[in-house]
DNA sequence: TTTT
DNA sequence: TTTT
């Protein structure tokens, strides 16, 4: 198809430690359980209301999977964006069932936590989403240098806008 | 939950025309079904590849049901921003399924045709997501004024940037 | 021009209070100074390196004003979502210059505070960005029913995902 | 900071064709000027109006500069996820100025066409963000494998759902 | 400078 | 079931 997109931008909890699992073949595949909830006042009866949504979200990037292992715990908060995927199966009693899961692999998939406490040491590590913990390299490398320069001549660059 | 989001992004193309239903108390439901596509090939084989993605779509905003129903068909190309939502149902043998949607509902709702053709006319109407077609106002107001100013002083509003 | 996405995602840390103003007419205003920042280690040296960017938000938003000057303050994290802006000032010297700013307004702006710390109070209110911080609505009023059933038929929903 | 994102996200028209350039390197980057444009019908009056919005967008991803050059031009609808940058600059008069551009580098960057047409043959190459024009990958290498199965049991994959 |  |  000529051009589409499919993405999912989460910013939620997580509902209980990652699960990690791997492949036949050696490669790490992490499981969350991400929580995500709308709070609203209701019309009628101004009572105060929410509703908790739970999502799948499968990792299948190695990079990633070893920032959920090490620094992903029950309770954390994390932005992620992936793709949304459907996937049929036949559950233990032979009924078809589908399951649909945001899926972080690749490309345009993103892991970020959100919060400095976590577990273990978390926050004092590379945490942009572009460049260590990209999803497709490894976390010490750098795939991503810092613009000099933007297109335009005259570079004279500087970090401090004073606004 | 002090802070989520929970935000579906696609670019796709309509499977199928869009299904209008409509509650008891007379509020539309729109249904569509939209494919995303990815393409690649093979690192072995050299073989081109490629995978859709089906998503189900439910938009409860009556004025995007209504673009939907005018303007949309089978094959147009779309813009959506939703939010996902997984229910429960039983099916006709009496097994409980889940089935999860890409929900377009109140704020932060959108769908934009991407394509001026269509059919029927699409193209000239207002197309912009966050006035004629935003999804919690009826389509012919205009909730979003173009701002004058922008928070800085000097005024002197132009709007021919130089590049 | 037929359909046209405008759309601004940040997560980053306020570099000072929010600054508001009101127009003549009455209308708040407010400014925010958000960074976000990158991490990487050079591919060379092996050196940890960050670089910080800088975005002005505006927000016209009346809703998410009230938030950003009850609830925000120097530090806080925010998710926020608008749009790009580019407005041409001249400034004290007679010089004409651009600023780039991300305005939130109307529909699909959406502003959500992303550590329960902040000050005063922040955290125990609606924190849903379609809901009460939706940014077309007073704080307290419920644009968004949550959802009680997708387009399917059999409801029996139910909110316990289990996995 | 612990966790930041810095997105933008587009879909709009080329201006013009794109500019290409090369730095004393070698690498490539391209210059895009995009609109995006909302529309509304005035409250009081009635009347249609329109505002455009125009973005400068640069793109050092030697694989999307590829893309760029190959099949955008003037007029090209596009879908794009880059960064937003702000970087200072002294202008021919000695006045220093800012420039805010949206970045395309790296991870999480992404360039997708939106329409078929466009100009000499644009339409039958790879399209999906994630794979051959995937930003930091030669075009035609293959990052990303279509996934098997999402972290279930009982696979059992198959590709078409039934909605 | 695009597009409708 | 779309699109290329």
């Amino acid at each position: 198809m000529a051009g589409s997109v499919n993405k999912v931008i989460l910013v939620g909890n997580l509902g209980k430690d990652p699960e990690i699992r791997r492949t036949q073949d050696g490669r790490p595949i992490a499981n969350l359980s991400i929580a995500t909830s709308e709070t609203w006042r209701d019309k009628n009866t101004g009572e105060r209301k929410e509703k908790t949504e739970w999502h799948r979200v499968v990792i299948f990037s190695e990079g990633l999977c070893k920032i959920a292992e090490q620094y992903l715990k029950k309770g954390a908060k994390v932005y992620i964006e992936g793709a949304l995927q459907t996937r049929k199966y036949t559950d233990q009693s032979g009924v078809e069932k589908y399951s649909t899961e945001v899926v972080l692999q690749g490309f345009n998939s993103t892991l970020t936590m959100l919060d400095g406490r976590g577990g273990g040491g978390g926050g004092s590590f590379g945490d942009e989403p572009g460049s260590d913990f990209g999803s497709s390299g490894p976390v010490s490398s750098a795939p991503r240098r810092p613009v000099a320069a933007g297109g335009g001549r005259n570079g004279d660059m500087d970090d401090d806008i004073p606004f």
